[in-house]
DNA sequence: CAAACTATTCAGC
DNA sequence: GCTGAATAGTTTG
């Protein structure tokens, strides 16, 4: 576990449902607005898949960048969550 | 400690 | 739209 890690973790597990942020954006969170590749490293590698919503993190072009589980399993996740926040935002 | 790898991003054609 | 190069950090030997 390294301090960047940490970092990244922590502002990843930060994002909203249904809301999907940039590797760059993670990264300048982190501290290091240039260490995109690292995110995405650590991510890949990340020990605490779980508790990382790693598929919530997206290429700056809005294209997932890949997925241990699949990149189609990732967009299938996303569309998911956009679910929830459509029934959280409905329900009453 | 050094080398290699990476789920990225930017620039050029 | 596609290819090539650069950056920053992690992991392995």
């Amino acid at each position: 576990m390294t301090p960047f890690a940490g970092r990244v973790y922590g502002v990843v597990s930060k994002i909203p449902l249904g809301r999907v942020r940039s590797y760059k954006w993670v990264a300048q969170k982190a501290g290091s607005p240039g260490a995109y590749r690292a995110v995405g490293t650590i991510l890949k590698n990340n020990p605490y898949p779980l508790i990382i919503p790693c598929h919530r993190v997206v290429k700056n072009d809005l294209n997932p960048g890949g997925y241990v589980l699949g990149i189609k399993n990732k967009k299938m996740l996303l569309d998911l969550e956009k679910g929830i926040v459509k029934c959280l935002a409905n329900k009453k």
